[in-house]
This record gives structure tokens, sequence and C-alpha cells, in this order.
DNA sequence: GCGACAG
DNA sequence: ATCTTGTCGC
């Protein structure tokens, strides 16, 4: 798959924040109405001894999750965890995996927030800017943001507010499991992101695509 | 200064 | 994220 290069990731936290400002700019929120065909999941894990990373994605079949496409890649880490700097730490591995595709998925559901962050540029927004399509953030926990307690069944969702601004939701996947933190990253709104995400989950608490990639990269860890 | 804090 | 087994509850 064709991807952008709109920076280079060898900055201070200075510079990265300043980045995060220009890049949440270019963010668009148009409607993903259509049927996803090919669903894309991400997610990372680390080399034993922490100096590497290494990031799958899983591209399946919409709707019956037929496992399609996978690609790997592995890189240096470059920067400690810092919240509301993942995509700075983790977001080279996962270009290099997006840049072994063959195929181009529909839409992309990555592990942590999209605009469900301070600046609004959390890792699946930096990702669908460099990926150029729509991507949805599905994380396991809060980075930022007020919400109420969702209703205890499955769909059942409530906003995630910060700053007077409305950033995501906290979605029930699963009936009196904890829910998870969805929100846009590119390309999709935040009706799109709940839709997708449901539309994607079938008998766990995260969605297929966020899932299996999770299964995969642990799979992975010895190679990295 | 204190507490919060994706993965 | 990562270190780690069994266990309680739906």
């Amino acid at each position: 798959m064709r991807v952008k290069n709109l920076h280079g990731w060898d900055l201070d936290y200075k510079q990265a924040r300043a980045l995060q400002e220009e890049l949440a700019g270019k963010l668009r929120f148009t409607s993903f109405d259509k049927k996803p065909k090919l669903v894309a999941g991400l997610d990372c894990a680390f080399s034993k001894d922490g100096s590497r990373i290494g990031a799958v994605i899983v591209v399946m079949r919409w709707p019956d999750f037929e496992i399609v496409e996978t690609a790997e890649a592995v890189r240096p880490v470059q920067m400690p965890y810092v919240p509301g700097y993942l995509s700075f730490r983790e977001g080279p591995a996962c270009i290099a995996a997006a840049m072994k595709l063959k195929h181009v998925p529909s839409v992309f559901i990555i592990d942590g927030q999209g605009t469900a962050h301070p600046r609004r540029m959390g890792l699946a927004s930096h990702l669908g800017l460099f990926f150029d399509r729509p991507t949805i953030g599905c994380a396991k926990s809060r980075l930022t943001g007020e919400h109420d307690e969702p209703g205890p069944e499955k769909g059942d969702y409530a906003w995630l507010w910060d700053d007077n601004e409305k950033i995501g939701a906290v979605l029930r996947t699963r009936t009196r499991v904890k829910p998870v933190y969805v929100s846009p990253g590119h390309k999709c709104t935040r009706q799109d992101a709940i839709r997708i995400v449901l539309q994607c989950t079938t008998k766990y608490k995260l969605p297929e695509p966020t899932r299996i990639a999770h299964q995969l990269v642990t799979k992975m860890k010895p190679r990295i």
C-alpha cells in the first residue's frame, strides 16, 4: 500500500507537540457510509529487552473476518513511552508494516486513541494521515476526557468529553464487560467509528481485527 | 506541588 | 506494554 511521508520522526517533545498541533488541522471527519470490504487491525509488541518494537497488520474480509493478508515490521525503539506521544514510539514500525501491504483496506482499527487525545492527535489519527485512509482508534483504557458510565448492554455507549468538546465514545462491545474507548482517527465520523467497531465485534470485547492483530503480534514476540 | 496518564 | 496462575462469575 502506498503511504505518505509527511515528516521525519527524530524530534524532541517540544517539536513533537508542535507537529501534533499542526497535523490536527489536517484531519478530515467525512462520513464513511459504505459497507467496509476489507477491515484491517493493527497492534504492536516489544522485544524482551525493550529495544525493538514489532508491528503487525492483519487484513480481513468483512463481514466473515477471513484473513486476507498479514504484514509485519520491526524497528528500533526511539522514544520512551510518554502519555500523549505514543505515535512517536509506535508510528515508524506501523508505517513500515503498512508499506508492505498488497491490499488497501477500507478502514483500519488501531489499538490506541484517535481524536480522544489532548491535542486530538492520537496514534490512529496520526497514522490516518500517513495512510490517507479511514482509521479508527479503539483503546482499552482512557487517555483524556470525562464520561458517564455507559449502559450495561452490548452497543450501549456514553460520549467522551474534553474541554466542552465531544472527542469520542465509551462503548460497551460486550454485555457487562469493561467498555472500550472509540474515536475517529481520520476520514470517518464519530458515529461511523462506533458503528464499524460494533460491526467488527463478534463474541469478544475487542473487535476482530484488533483482537487477531494482538494474537499475531504476541506470537511474533520471540522474533522481534 | 499533586494527581492523571493510550501502549 | 511487560512480569505471571489460578480463580470467581456470567
